[in-house]
DNA sequence: TTGCAGTTTCAAAGAGGTTTGAAATCATGG
DNA sequence: CCATGATTTCAAACCTCTTTGAAACTGCAA
């Protein structure tokens, strides 16, 4: 899998990781891929960045957050869909009424977002 | 804008945020937002995300990348090109190679995935 | 038990992202 | 200047995500 041309400054430095493989070895695992990607996933909508900072800021009702943006009840429903299956948010009944909170998981997201 | 019906738990601790108002000014502001959702798009498919620690791991040409993950230039060109805009990695010529590098957001971002 | 407000689900249409192979570009060595 | 290897660009096909409105579901109160 070695033979092939690329720079020596390249190769070089390449070969005290163990080569290609080697770094293929240092790579996430496939878990941890489909963690990220599905947490960048629930971020790459402005909808639901939005939703998620508003959310850690104060969890509310999907009404509250129907009013908040002007959007449908059912658009708003699938952005929460999302942010719910990347582990940023999750609900509970009160009442008539559905609480979205952040979990921890999307707090710290926020956080980190936030210093960035 | 506050004439909505929403539980009274929520009510009393938003009215202390200042409203839907409140939380609105709160929220990143539209450039930030670009930002955090060109970032969020450049991680949201996995090719992108293991080009990115690869490349955070060792610096690489194009050939090299393609080599390790079995793509075609073209295909692996246009991810670059994502976390390119995304300002995740950038591109140095050397002779008659072209090599990738993490930025510094790259490396950062490669860092608090990795602890999180 | 009926009605209603809050919310989700569904299917179809629309928009946007990804893959593919062929052609264009660009730097280097002859 | 020409040929070559490395890489990008392009357009078409394909696939996935987002929006929309209508219908279904849920918990509560009358």
């Amino acid at each position: 899998m070695e033979k092939i041309e690329i720079p020596d400054s390249i190769r070089c430095e390449l070969e005290e990781k163990g080569g290609i493989d080697g770094i293929i070895e240092s790579l996430p695992d496939n878990q941890k891929l489909k963690d990220i990607v599905s947490i960048a996933r629930a971020l790459s909508d402005p909808v639901r960045v939005r939703v998620l900072f508003a959310l850690s800021v104060q969890p509310m009702c999907v009404c509250l957050l129907v009013a908040m943006t002007g959007y449908a009840y059912s658009k708003m429903s699938y952005h929460l869909s999302i942010l719910k299956e990347g582990g940023l948010i999750y609900s509970r009944q009160e009442g008539n009424y559905l609480i979205y909170y952040p979990t921890d998981q999307g707090r710290e997201i926020v956080e980190r977002i936030e210093t960035l």
